[in-house]
RNA sequence: GUCCCCUUCGUCUAGAGGCCUAGGACAUCGCCCUUUCACGGCGGUAACACGAGUUCGAAUCUCGUAGGGGACGCCA
């Protein structure tokens, strides 16, 4: 049997990091054993669901690369192949009608939770051999249960997590169709896995929970239950569930803020999961290591440091004109446009390996194409009455000197020597000046980067 | 409350009874390199939740305790 796994999101809002990292577990198992992988938009829940939410979750698969084989499949569309097999499960007797009311089963839980028992269905409209069932009441729409088995227990081996064991006298009968017929989540997802083949299913460990009701819904539509695997949760860097005050819980966050697709990927790939000591790798070497035995059993913090880190890493390694379509498109919304001189690929190949995100290369290179301005601060610590006249000699030099960085290095060393100062007596100020900070690449490189004018010009300003 | 799951440095993790004086990475600290800052190099601090047991021997197996998480919806 070829391997089938999917991922199945429900659009109500964008690709977070987990669903992002569950999404890449599962097409990476696929990808590794030749197999299908499959998106799935699972949209029953009509009040929360939207197209928005659907385009991010697209738009956050492909800038990741995580490209599906089939769908998506939307469950909405699916509607008439569930109100089927739903007839059948009523037809065999393996589902039935219960017309308890929502604020029946309120206080029904209540009085459940008052005596500390686990809220759940009385089984009040089970049919059983035997029992007589009460007069459905008039006017009250039902919604369908599924009959779930009283004794036994529903048990699997899970990938990830190893075997796992539920009574199934703590499972009630699950709604699987509401009062107005549209069934329900844990029966659309085994129709869906079943009719799509799903070999393995790979999701959030959020639903081991749901995995005994499926298994036996499974079991009474005659199937064979696929191979679960539940991978733990990722948790925000103070220890915390992932929500919205962590800032970047959005894939496309990342991107905005400067990430290269493929170090997210690596860092989350790195994230509950590994490969002895292996940091750093290639998608192509992560498809060829890709496990579910070793995937961690427990939930892992987000670190963004280690993110950076990762980050800056394939920066260094990336190459100059991908990262320039980048820094230019974004430095244009900070309405910068970059011109020919001095070229873009040559400033980001001087200041790559130093910046941990595209938002700070561009940062960097910003100086080079818009005006700077030096704080008077700045200014009052680095132009000193001392270096004056060196700094004077060096831009009237300037003019004629050889505009290469060796020729420029060579011509601060002459300068240097003569006025008697230390390199960074000099170079802070021009450093200021020109860029409007102290912190930067070998001074002669910079100037060198620069058009001679501009140079000059900076220069003069404040001499 | 009930059920299910989890527990190695601050963080991500290696570890399948002796290879463990518990390894790597990020972070952190120190040193080196240096034209500042980075990059890079070298080194340091730092962990098996606790308690019993099994065994010649346990981070690894068993049980218990504690702590954490998840679930208990006509949400997915």
């Amino acid at each position: 049997m070829t391997t089938r796994t999917r991922f199945a999101p429900s659009p109500t809002g964008y690709l977070h990091i987990g669903g992002a990292r569950t999404a890449l577990f599962s097409w990476a198992y696929a990808r590794k054993l030749g197999g299908t992988f499959i998106l799935r938009i699972e949209d029953t829940d009509l009040e929360r669901s939207s197209q928005e939410s659907v385009q991010a979750i697209l738009d956050g698969m492909s800038w990741l690369n995580l490209q599906h084989d089939e769908g998506p499949f939307y469950q909405m569309q699916r509607m008439d192949r569930y109100k089927v097999v739903l007839q059948q499960l009523l037809d065999e007797g393996k589902a039935y009608y219960c017309y308890t009311t929502p604020a029946e089963l309120e206080a029904l839980r209540e009085a459940q939770r008052a005596r500390g028992e686990k809220p759940r269905y009385d089984g009040h409209w089970r049919p059983e051999q035997g029992k007589v069932l009460p007069t459905p009441p008039a006017g009250v729409q039902p919604v369908v249960r599924f009959k779930n088995p009283q004794f036994g227990v529903a048990a699997w081996d899970d990938m990830v997590k190893g075997k796992i064991i539920f009574e199934n006298s703590e499972l009630d009968d699950l709604i699987i169709a509401r009062t107005d017929g549209t069934p329900t989540y844990n029966f659309c997802v085994v129709v869906d896995d079943l009719d799509m083949g799903i070999t393995q299913v790979i999701r959030g460990d959020d639903h081991v929970n749901n995995t005994p009701r499926q298994i036996n819904i499974l079991k009474a539509l005659g199937a064979t239950p696929p191979q679960y695997a539940h991978v733990p949760m990722i948790l925000g860097s103070d220890g915390e569930r992932l929500s919205k005050r962590h800032g970047a819980v959005s894939v496309m966050q990342y991107e905005e803020d400067g990430f290269l697709p493929e170090a997210l990927i690596n860092y989350l790939a790195r994230l509950g999961w590994s490969h002895g000591d292996e940091e750093v790798f290639s998608i192509e070497q992560f498809i060829a290591w890709f496990d579910l035995e070793h995937i961690s059993k427990s939930a892992a913090q987000f670190d963004p440091d280690k993110l950076r880190w990762m980050n800056q890493h394939y920066i260094k390694q990336a190459d100059n004109a991908r990262l320039a379509v980048w820094v230019r498109k974004h430095l244009a919304k900070r309405g910068v446009q970059v011109s020919d001189a001095p070229a873009l690929e040559a400033v980001i190949a001087l200041y790559k390996e130093r910046t941990a995100t595209l938002v700070e290369l561009a940062d960097e290179a910003e100086v080079f194409y818009a005006d700077v301005h030096p704080t008077q601060e700045l200014l009052d610590a680095q132009l000193q009455a001392e270096v004056m006249p060196a700094l004077r000699e060096l831009t009237e030099r300037f003019a004629d000197v050889v505009w290469e960085a060796p020729a420029i290095a060579a011509l601060f060393k002459e300068l240097l020597a003569k006025h008697a100062l230390k390199m960074p007596k000099l170079a802070m100020p021009v450093r200021a000046l020109l860029v409007g900070q102290t912190h930067t690449p070998s001074v002669d490189a910079v100037i060198a980067l620069f058009p001679r004018e501009m140079v000059l010009a900076r220069l003069k300003k404040y001499l």
